[in-house]
DNA sequence: CAGATCTACTGTATCGTTACAGATTTATGA
DNA sequence: TCATAAATCTGTAACGATACAGTAGATCTG
């Protein structure tokens, strides 16, 4: 958009938005011949293109998307698939952030399609499916065998996950890669001086909770040290469930030293509990927390945390839905965030 | 939904969905018929009425969005308008929640529409009004003057804002009650025997600056207490920035002994300011802090926080926008939310 | 130079829905 | 009894776009 359209933009004659019609009528040519040549189709003359392109532009022609959709299916939506029960520290956020700012530069739209966990996960992509909804759907909370990945790839309509699957089929996806963050969490405690240690976990159903626990475990070995269990809790549970459980564990004669947070919430309650149990961070134990905004550590600097870049797994994602629909492959469409360990809190420069 | 439809709805002979055409040719009747009988028209006799729904869900009819938008102009879409730049703690996941929990009862689809800060707020609005992508709008970051509500009220598209106009237009809002928050805030701190006051302020131009301004110097009259000059710094500077800012405050012989932080996540800054002076939180002063998520009193309990749930207003908003869209007078689509005291973290039943 | 080929453009039908103007049948009224 | 009014139902056109099957005229080919 450059600057020079201060002045409204000239409308048809009835006031009303310009459609195809309005340009045929405008130039002298077909409806067809207009629409051909918008699309840049090889049988309209250069010379016309470029009158029709012009008046197009001039009259802030923009097609109709309901006429779109209903010649030809295509919608132009990309729906994002979400659970209600989002999780406290907002990973929905930035998400949306990432994927509206590449959405951004296309025709597409953004449309929330969310479902209540307690319910059917598949209800929300049915719906997509039978009634055409979008061109395009983003589902997270992957599974290693997701009925949602199965269905899309059965019905051949366009998809990514935010997180891999084990069922032998290739699909575009992003991940933060877990493994990679859990192992390099055990090393940075052993580090530290850290034995004996303990994972907050993700739902043993989501595929991530076995790529987290890889590399915990490969961690344990490769580093020498010993895992402390904790699997009766996991980062779905509430704050006031992990804050309890860990409270107790802490007072335990198998109290760890060592943390290893799957969650920037469960952290917090993990911390809570600690403290609650007359433990000190830093000193009793050090913790390794995956983080998806940096504030934690503005309040407890004793945390080592480890970025999750929400915002540019949103990017990916819609990156790479797009590029699904556009037919590209999908091994070309997987891609995996590492973590970055952060610094300390930010200084200022006066400092 | 009852449980009975395990097996996938009967569909049209050539196996794409069920449309108008499809129920007439199963019903025997014109497709205008089927068409006013499932909005019971008052032309429809009874019976037929009667067993066009019932075949209509028998195969699981839905509505072509696509048709019902080109043939009335009717979206089912409300969109809900943001900026990139969405503060640090996330409004927007609760938002979007809240939202959908409304909209998940009706046919409206939600759209987020973002725009960069940086550029024209306008743009966004515009383009809806242009090509009529939605029934309803949201808007936040309200202003006093909003140029946005005067578009849209000109325009006649229903919408809703997030905070109040300050422009001789009623129109539907819901907003949260901040000046009742920055009074309580002020009576919190005075009763704990705080007597220099600061506020983290709003930006200027947002309309709940003013409302945030006046609750805290009434508050100041009416307690009896002084305020401390902060105004350079508001909650959109970047949290680095409000604790520099805040460090050189509380190193000053101008530091206060009692803060209200207008948002969360400023409040995180202004803590890591006070602590970087050497100061401590519940000795040397005390804060009081609106707070969309509960997790600030986890870490530093000796906040007290009053909760603004943004969930509760995306369901307010979203349940104004319909109502205005069903033509309810705008008076009757105003809601206040007001601040709740979070009593201390929430203690587990068994200790 | 007749016929084939190519270039550039256009009319018609269609997607699914609804507004509108009938049409048919039955009941009503004087 | 015969026009009128209800009560029901229906066909056509239109919303805006595009696929497809042309058409008209210019150009080529042998």
């Amino acid at each position: 958009m450059d600057s020079k359209t201060k002045n409204r933009p000239l409308t048809p004659p009835d006031g009303s938005r310009p459609t195809l019609k309005t340009i045929a009528f405008m130039t002298g040519l077909g409806i067809t011949t207009v629409s051909r040549a918008l699309k840049d189709a090889p049988d309209i003359g250069a010379e016309t293109k470029e009158r029709v392109r012009l008046v197009a532009k001039q009259i802030g022609y923009q097609p109709n998307r309901a006429g779109v959709r209903l010649r030809t299916g295509k919608t132009n939506v990309i729906s994002l698939v979400l659970t209600l029960e989002e999780e406290i520290m907002g990973i929905t956020s930035p998400m949306v952030v990432g994927i509206t700012e590449v959405l951004a530069g296309t025709p597409y739209h953004l449309v929330v399609t969310p479902y209540s966990a307690t319910k059917d996960a598949l209800a929300p992509i049915r719906y997509i499916l039978d009634t055409g909804a979008a061109d395009g759907v983003i589902i997270s909370r992957t599974e290693p065998h997701d009925p949602r990945v199965a269905l899309l790839t059965e019905r051949g309509l366009p998809f990514v996950t935010h997180g891999r699957t084990e069922m032998g089929v290739v699909h575009p996806y992003h991940d933060f890669d877990n493994e990679r963050f859990a192992y390099e969490a055990v090393r940075e405690l052993v580090e530290r001086g850290r034995k004996r240690l303990v994972l907050l976990e993700p739902p043993p159903h989501l595929t991530f909770y076995s790529h987290m626990r890889a590399g915990f475990e490969r961690g344990l070995r490769d580093f020498h040290a010993d895992a402390v269990s904790f699997h009766h809790i996991n980062i779905d549970h509430t704050l006031v469930e992990i804050r309890d459980a860990f409270e107790t564990l802490m007072r335990s004669d198998d109290a760890p030293d060592g943390i290893v947070s799957g969650s920037g919430s469960g952290a917090i309650a993990l911390i809570a509990g600690l403290e609650a149990a007359q433990k000190t961070l830093g000193k009793d134990a050090d913790m390794v927390s995956k983080v998806p905004s940096d504030f934690l550590r503005w309040l407890r600097p004793e945390v080592v945390t480890m970025y999750e870049d929400i915002r540019v797994a949103g990017r990916e994602l819609a990156k790479a839905v797009i590029g699904h629909i556009d037919g590209q492959p999908s091994e070309t469409l997987q891609s995996l965030s590492q973590p970055e360990v952060q610094s300390a809190v930010p200084v200022s420069i006066k400092r």
